[in-house]
DNA sequence: ACGATAATCG
């Protein structure tokens, strides 16, 4: 209905009269008081005010005389002052103020509004009943399009995604034009709440309904595709777009690139860096990140660095990100020199470093033991107006549990709880296995037990400390009976297996050992260094040297690094059984291979000799 | 729309 038919049937219905004015005169007498004086004497005066209800309202904000601005206000002041005008403000209040708002093109004020009315259980409605509220005078001829288009986005920010869905099924079925620009809004939050699936199914809905794609919106579902894992369908659909004539761009590459490298698939990597040659895309310095990632994660240090240098020399400017990723692997592969010197280069460019950046030399210099150098590094990090986060404290307090410095952990979480940062679950994690280090298997396990009745739910890492716990306590009853609650959830790694044959070769129960390295091979989670260590040392210890030395050779062949560790618990078992010529033999190879022997190597070929 | 910091095993 429309202001004049409406105030006609008004001044019909309800003839003016002293006593009790009508709606229409009080609407007059509010909307003349906006105009020429404002808010502030309904503010001070609300008598105005007292026999308010919605007719009155619609009136005021359908008043052509009344400046959107105003109308904003009178609303704003309303929807502060309910329980005061006993008016609570309805549906067909917010959708006028919203079509006068975009009288003005206020759309920042628009989609506030909206998400008033989505937010508000006595407001949410189908989109069908909003449209109906729209006046038919609304003389503005895309005004509906554009308000289902905004409600669209406002239901996605707020992941109410069924809704949004509707809004455009709804926008579809009545050839309303629908902006490609939402959808990808739509797209992104569907990934953001790790809903690849609706975010792959809503982009085949886009490209049926004939919504120009953008690069943009391909890109975002694929990477979604990629960072669970799928990258082969990411590769068909990329495919399947370009058919279509869109066409990837550097961003859409570094996807891929990047999906391919943390698979270690370097001929994946090296396949969409061909295709990026043959498309004359040209690398970023985001290419360049993730190559550096690629090949500094699998050792390949030198060729990481020399992408660094190359990135550098094809004048790319390198940014905080690149330098944060190459200072956190030379720090990993122990360059602290060089990773220093970078810090120092990336000052002297004019860069910034950030908590990243901070994060990885922390971490670095924790994970060394030099808490007095991570202290000096925090205290410089503030002085530069940078906060310590969760990660930080994290990784400080996992330093301190590293050198046995529990009390210095456990004033740290305090102090992190009073600035408001939760006690997470790595947080837990690091506590617990601090404490299981120094024996304190009770703490430990308190711990955690209570980090679940904090409601913080365990994960993979967490359960495998509480197993090593139970191992070490040699409670292979319980350590068994969560790791089997696993298999239904937080699936066992490497490192769970490992704590259970760590417990076991130390117990000397080494079928039980034999069997799960049997069993996580059958499962695909590859034994390592540590597996391989715990099963040479009880072999060593309680079975036989030669099974010891059938497993230290399988080593080799599968490319597995000894440590000291490892020749130790070899050459002690050697040693033990008086083949002193081999356990010398060993000793040498472990020189040879860079390795230096520390006082238990000593000990053990001493003790051989008697 | 892409890329960088945290946890377990003598």
């Amino acid at each position: 209905m429309s202001t004049q038919k409406l105030s006609k049937t008004l001044k019909k219905n309800l003839p003016s009269n002293a006593a009790s004015p009508s709606n229409q005169e009080i609407a007059e007498k509010i909307s003349e008081t906006l105009i020429s004086s404002g808010l502030k004497p309904l503010q001070t005066v609300p008598s105005l005010l007292s026999s308010l209800n919605s007719h009155i309202t619609h009136l005021v904000l359908s008043n052509p005389h009344v400046q959107p601005r105003s109308c904003l206000s009178f609303f704003n002041f309303l929807r502060r002052n309910e329980s005061f005008t006993s008016q609570k403000l309805d549906l067909r209040a917010h959708v006028t103020l919203i079509s006068r708002l975009y009288g003005s093109r206020k759309f920042a004020e628009m989609k506030n509004i909206l998400n008033c009315v989505v937010t508000d259980d006595n407001l949410r409605c189908p989109v069908s009943i909003i449209v109906s509220l729209i006046e038919d005078g609304c003389n503005e001829p895309k005004f509906v399009d554009k308000l289902c288009d905004m409600l669209m986005r406002v239901y996605a920010d707020n992941r109410m995604f069924e809704e949004a869905v509707g809004v455009f099924d709804y926008m579809e079925k009545n050839g309303f034009e629908i902006e490609e620009r939402s959808c990808f809004v739509l797209l992104l939050a569907f990934k953001r709440c790790d809903q690849v699936e609706s975010c792959f199914g809503f982009f085949r809905r886009m490209v049926e309904s004939g919504i120009e794609i953008t690069v943009y919106s391909m890109t975002s579902v694929i990477n979604g595709l990629c960072k669970r894992g799928e990258v082969e369908r990411g590769r068909e659909l990329m495919g399947e777009m370009v058919d279509r004539g869109i066409k990837p761009n550097v961003i859409t590459y570094n996807t891929f690139v990047n999906a391919y490298g943390e698979r270690k698939d370097f001929v994946g990597v090296n396949e969409i860096l061909s295709l990026m040659e043959k498309d004359q895309v040209a690398y970023n310095v985001a290419t360049y990140t993730i190559l550096i990632e690629c090949y500094a994660s699998s050792g390949k240090i030198e060729e990481a660095e020399r992408f660094f240098e190359e990135m550098n020399n094809k004048g790319i400017k390198a940014d905080v990100h690149v330098y944060t990723s190459i200072i956190s692997w030379n720090c990993r592969l122990g360059n602290m020199k060089r990773a220093f010197a970078l810090f120092d280069e990336l000052t002297e460019r004019g860069l910034v470093p950030n908590v990243h950046t901070y994060g990885a030399l922390i971490n670095n210099v924790c994970k060394a033991g030099q808490m007095e150098a991570a202290e000096m590094l925090v205290n410089e990090m503030q002085s530069k107006g940078l906060d310590l986060n969760q990660v930080i404290f994290n990784t400080l307090m996992d330093g301190y549990c590293k050198r046995g410095m529990m009390d210095e952990a456990l004033r740290l979480q305090v102090v992190m709880e009073k600035k408001g940062l939760e006690t997470d679950v790595f947080t837990y994690s690091i506590i617990a296995s601090g404490l299981c280090k120094l024996n304190r298997h009770e703490e430990a396990k308190r711990m955690l037990f209570t980090m679940v009745e904090r409601g913080v739910a365990p994960n993979t890492v967490t359960l495998t400390t509480l197993i090593d716990i139970y191992c070490k306590e040699g409670n292979f009853e319980e350590a068994k009976r969560v790791f089997s609650e696993m298999e239904k959830g937080e699936k066992p790694n490497t490192v769970t297996y490992n704590a259970l044959i760590y417990g076991y070769s130390k117990k000397g129960k080494m079928k039980e050992a034999h069997r799960l390295k049997d069993e996580m091979e059958d499962k695909g989670i590859l034994p390592d260094t540590y597996t391989y260590t715990s099963l040479i040392h009880g072999e060593s210890v309680y079975g036989k040297v030669d099974e010891a030395l059938k497993l230290f050779d399988e080593m080799s062949r599968k490319g597995l690094v000894q440590t000291v560790v490892t020749y130790t618990a070899m050459i002690s078992g050697l040693s033990r059984e008086g083949r002193s010529d081999e356990a010398f033999r060993l000793y040498d190879e472990m020189k040879k291979s860079g390795l230096t022997p520390d006082d238990r190597v000593y000990y053990s070929l001493v003790s051989g000799l008697h």
